[in-house]
DNA sequence: ATATTAGGCTGACACAAAGCAGGATCGGGT
DNA sequence: ACCCGATCCTGCTTTGTGTCAGCCTAATAT
């Protein structure tokens, strides 16, 4: 079957055994195809009743705005990842978030979960399960911004980036393919864009990475994983939990 | 049913109709009821197949520890909330937790969270809405550790905690009871505890809060949320995704 | 061709928060 | 009665990061 093969149907399946009859009713929330241009709003903090998305190609990013103007970029969102699941589970969505680059994207409305809920219980299991393994990447990024320097956060940051992105299939140890600006970086780091280049610099003079044209070189992988304190252990997500929920 | 009038039955049938089949299911949550002192470990980084608690009384916190023996607390829980969730999702725990005060607590096998999601489906889903709750107060943290100054961050962390307790039933609008050290909001607040007391000196200079002798008084609401720029939308809970799922 | 814009880059200066050092207070244990 | 550890509090110094101001380049629009 197909759908057997998007993204987020095995990224589910790596929680939980899915029956065929889930994976016939997890297969409607590929019904609605829609694409985006970078910079395009997908969700807007404070709207009620809207809709979620599952990511197809492209990279998104979920954020809040603070009203003095600032932003805080909570994540980053590449294929196979939802892109504004609490807002279809709550009545007003907490957060915004909006394309990076030109994306292709699913939308799920909020009764085609609560529909899925009913029909596929398991599926709730699920996606409890992958709802936990981005909130362990959130407190990941809790810890470096609450406790890491400004060079430590950005080590750290690009490792967890291009450890996700291994895990679907793009780039490599040697680095990864990255339309972030130093803008992106700032916002998602709490540092001012002047400095991010500064950090950027400083990396690229010890050796550690490089960040130039688009592209992010890790130099020194030992030296970078060693400055972030970096421990990929809470992105694994190929080991469902023993037993797996029989079928 | 007295079981009706936990702290977290009510929390989980705020979010989703449960059945009274669910809710006695639930209730096998609460069998093992336990004790602990404060600064008792619950739950340890790395430990693998662990428990997770809900806490009955008192108050706990969830960390990170750096290898540099600096700690970032991630949160902190009080009546109704689970203690570790995800160290029972997944294999291995990704933070580590402990009592703040003197504890009350159930403790919960993974196997009790499995078995009932096999037997009371509804519960994955209400479990997957009460761990979104908890994760949009992560956002807010992440928010409030990226891009606030250390007044702002004080301000909104002890009015998140005032809205939070008065939930739950403790604490009014003037203020509330708080065991928390000064070292304990250094490590959530991302600062050193030097800088911790002249924040709330200054804080309390201002007229804006007094936080002495495990006492919070908000002396000055208006201003505080002014400060903190603090909406407390993303804790409301009453308001369950409409319709509920139905029964 | 020229203007415009977004993004990258840099130096000088200011300020928020950390680090260091140490004193005050209080409660519990012997 | 005394000590001891935990917590709270403060002044001084240092440093990491922000702010300001501006230049450079590449891409796009006119």
């Amino acid at each position: 079957m197909l759908t057997l093969h998007s993204p987020l149907t095995s990224k589910l399946s790596a929680y939980v055994a899915l029956a065929n009859s889930d994976l016939d009713i997890l297969a409607r929330f590929h019904n609605r195809r829609r694409s985006f241009k970078p910079g395009h709003t997908l969700i807007h903090e404070g709207q009620k009743n809207g809709s979620a998305f599952v990511l197809a190609t492209g990279w998104a990013c979920s954020y809040k705005m603070l009203p003095d103007g600032e932003r805080q970029i909570v994540d980053f969102q590449i294929a196979g990842d939802f892109v504004g699941l609490r807002s279809i589970l709550f009545q007003t969505s907490d957060h915004s978030a909006e394309a990076v680059t030109p994306i292709e994207v699913s939308e799920v409305l909020a009764s085609d979960l609560t529909d899925s809920f009913e029909q596929a219980p398991r599926l709730a299991a699920a996606v409890l399960w992958a709802a936990s393994r981005d909130e362990a990447m959130m407190v990941e990024h809790l810890v470096n911004l609450g406790r890491r320097t400004a060079d430590e956060r950005m080590a750290h940051f690009l490792l967890e980036l291009g450890a996700r992105l291994r895990i679907v299939g793009i780039g490599d140890a040697s680095g990864f393919d990255c339309p972030l600006t130093q803008y992106h970086l700032a916002d998602v780091l709490g540092l001012s864009a002047v400095h991010v280049n500064r950090v950027l610099r400083h990396l690229r003079e010890e050796g550690l990475l490089t960040f130039q044209k688009g592209r992010v070189s890790f130099d020194d992988l030992d030296g970078l994983t060693r400055l972030a304190a970096f421990d990929p252990e809470y992105l694994d997500q190929g080991r469902p939990f023993p037993p797996p929920l029989s079928l």
